[in-house]
DNA sequence: ACCTGAACACCGTTCAAGT
DNA sequence: ACCTGAACACCGTTCAAGT
């Protein structure tokens, strides 16, 4: 009976365990290097024993998705809907940059899964019991787009700015004498003074600019709530 | 002499041609399908004689980014600034919507191609010559992140919402009884209204929404800039 | 009935052989 | 010197053969 689990052996595969290892592979190696053949390798099997547990690569993809969705904070308690909501996506920033994978593979999946859908109900719910009409909550949803789940689409990772500037190493060759052919670039690289005070020093504050971002479109929604703002014209 | 062109033949290959066959083909069958061999065998010429002319896949997809980026609209003369850069984010839109590829190959790359650049040096331009401090400049230029490009990560394209409501046949399957299990994101999925008037008909107008989230941006930063807004802490 | 090795149809790129 | 076929090291997945 307990002859199953031999030789300190491994436990036996399950889909929970699958997706776990998959999580786990894809936080060590990015999403790059990530395969069915080498997470196989990677829980001492043969390749064709994944299929057992998942149909595909795209279904193991939508499994590990939800694992991380599924470590965003729930709602705080007895806040407003503004900072209520803010928490959230803060929260659900940190659980990206812990799997700085995961922002790749949403943006890859053509559907919501299970656990999205219910983290993205969760929300509406705050906006809605916040006293935000449906129609404001739909574009308010698609105006927070991908910023929902924690990341946002910044060109090129730091903002395209941030290469021209800092000699920090990487980056560079495609463009050189940068800073001479596109000035605004150069200067406006230069004007991120704000965490280490010096001008060199060089990169932006991911954190900053997000939440940046994050509080102008959180403030215009709290505006347009104020107003009584509707999609529909004003005619009848 | 004139022997190089022979048998109404294809002309000699160039980086030009391969680029313009690149894009041509990603129009047709999408950025999941295009690849090095296909692209060769649509140009008549064995795969390997595209590495005389591209270093490799990715600098062809530089390359292909910057003959879509080429296609935006160059600046408006006499505009204030904020119809301006509207203007010349609608127009990438529409680019963007002409090569419906372009978006996820954009996301991919890892740094700025000298096109990209002129472009943002362009946009950068128009907010410095508008008064903009440098400072507020590159907030502004982080808070618009891929909208300046005409594209904006919406989860699961149309927004997460779309799918649970509309019978529309594609996209279902995955969450089946959605509207039961998730009855905020039904009621918020139904209430777009405003292009049909229905509430049936289903599907986000993009347009509205890419806008909608676009100005409450250029309305916050107009907003900022009159304040005279800073990011550095008002203590010296 | 279950599991799995080999095979299939790809991929980007290297490299050596042919002209 | 140039071009290119075969080969390499992958990939996700099918399928038939083995137990």
């Amino acid at each position: 009976m307990t002859q199953q689990r031999r030789a300190g052996a491994r436990a036996p595969l399950s889909r929970e365990r699958v997706l776990r290892a998959a999580v786990a592979l894809a936080d060590e190696t990015g999403a790059e290097a990530f395969s069915m053949r080498r997470l196989a390798q990677e829980l001492g099997v043969v390749p064709m024993a994944l299929y057992k547990h998942v149909a595909n690569k795209e279904e193991l993809l939508d499994g590990m998705v939800d694992v991380v969705v599924g470590e965003i904070d729930p709602p705080a308690a007895g806040a407003d809907w503004k900072s209520s909501v803010r928490q959230r996506i803060l929260s659900a920033r940190r659980v990206l940059l812990r799997h700085r994978w995961a922002a790749r593979v949403i943006e890859s999946r053509t559907g919501p899964t299970p656990a999205v859908l219910a983290y993205l109900d969760s929300v509406i719910g705050t906006f809605r019991d916040g006293g935000l009409s449906a129609d404001l909550t739909h574009h308010v949803m698609h105006a927070l787009g991908s910023r929902l789940l924690g990341f946002s689409q910044e060109l090129f990772d730091g903002g395209g700015a941030a290469a021209p500037t800092a000699p920090t190493g990487a980056a560079g060759g495609t463009a050189p004498d940068a800073a001479g052919a596109y000035p605004r670039v150069a200067e406006i690289a230069a004007a991120a003074a704000h965490d280490t005070g010096s001008v060199v020093g060089g990169g932006c504050d991911d954190q900053f600019e997000f939440e940046f971002a994050l509080d102008l479109l959180l403030d215009g929604f709290e505006r347009l709530h104020r107003q009584g703002w509707t999609s529909a014209p004003d005619a009848p």
